[in-house]
DNA sequence: GGCGCAAGTCAACACGCATTGACATGGCGT
DNA sequence: ACGCCATGTCAATGCGTGTTGACTTGCGCC
């Protein structure tokens, strides 16, 4: 599999510790399958990247689908929205978007963890589901309207093709170019929250 | 592989024609790799749907990598823009996206291939040019003012976006939804070429 | 302190894959 | 009409994979 930057272990040698193990190797997948997509990724690579054992991932996630599913759901974890401030919103997404280009930034794995799901047939409606519930549902009632719904996936819509476009890109922006892209990117995310 | 909703074979039963059999391949790879992405796509699989022998690909293609470079390179055709009403663009492209779930669509087919190929680390730069040759650069060209290019950029951003939201999704939009996601698209296509 | 079971290790299996080479065969040029 | 080479077929090989089972080891409790 491709260099994935890190240290050979994950976690510093632990005693036998089943949930420690569980949790490194959790860990690991979810690294894993964000940089190399689900079929690109061995088991072997997890356990070893995990500083772990092959044997022990069907044992304790029932398959590398197991895996798969249980380093999604971990993987989408409800944003806290509340949080943030609705009039920064906008240039404080853009700014987030304009800086996903560096692989080591967790948010750009677990992105690419996303994508990579959305391209699988098999794994593309588990993510469908997984988006509802922990990412338009909460922009939904952030946005607090009618057609709060609709709006949020729209604003999905838009992040996510930006993400895929710094992906396709490759490169960092930098300067002028970063000024007038996060320019452009909050006016047009403005323009979708600001209308009722 | 999963279901192609193919016949059996893509061409008519042909006499010994090497250039032939090659486009049959070719023809078979881009809608399999479209469908089912690189990794589960079997050389075998190719050559049942385009009525060939597994064989004849390495030896054509000089293995599975180069087969899918070509249908790469063949997916990714210059799109006729200068046919474009510009009065209707936003609209056209607003309608095609709310249109683009089903898979039969061939443009359906052209885009998950590139999505595929976005998520692969070896395949993602060369998507990257293609992309700017034959995508951004037509764009800005027919958009024709010194920010095009990175307004251009921005189009094709959204444009990703939301047909990788109609992926996630899977069904069709419907009635008042989709309506409702053509004019909230429309607006947001239209504030990013019309303004300068 | 020693037993018992959880936790970890290891080897082996069955499967699907891309790729290779040897073989058959049909069509074109002479 | 015939021979030759391009074209297609087929079986075999080697590799990497997920998964299983039997074995070993170490921690915690009585």
């Amino acid at each position: 599999m491709t260099d994935l930057a890190e240290p050979a272990h994950l976690v510093a040698p632990r005693r036998r510790d089943a949930r420690a193990t569980r949790a490194a190797i959790l860990e690991a997948a979810k690294r894993a399958f964000a940089v190399t997509g689900y079929d690109r990724t061995s088991l072997r690579d997890i356990a070893a990247l995990a500083g772990s054992d092959v044997a022990l991932i069907p044992r304790y996630f029932g398959g590398k689908e197991g895996l798969f599913t249980e380093a999604l759901k971990a993987t989408i974890a409800p944003d806290r929205l509340r949080d943030w401030d609705r009039s920064r919103f906008s240039r404080d997404v853009a700014e987030m978007m304009a800086g996903a280009a560096d692989i080591a930034d967790p948010r750009t794995r677990t992105f690419q963890f996303l994508l990579q799901a959305a391209t699988s047939p098999t794994t593309a409606p588990l993510l469908g589901r997984a988006v509802q519930e922990r990412f338009l549902a909460p922009i939904r009632d952030w946005l607090g309207d009618a057609a709060g719904q609709e709006r949020a996936r729209v604003l999905a819509a838009i992040y996510i093709g930006f993400l895929v476009e710094r992906l396709i890109r490759g490169a960092a922006l930098e300067g002028a170019e970063r000024t007038a892209f996060v320019e452009r990117v909050t006016a047009v995310i403005e323009g979708v929250i600001g209308a009722a």
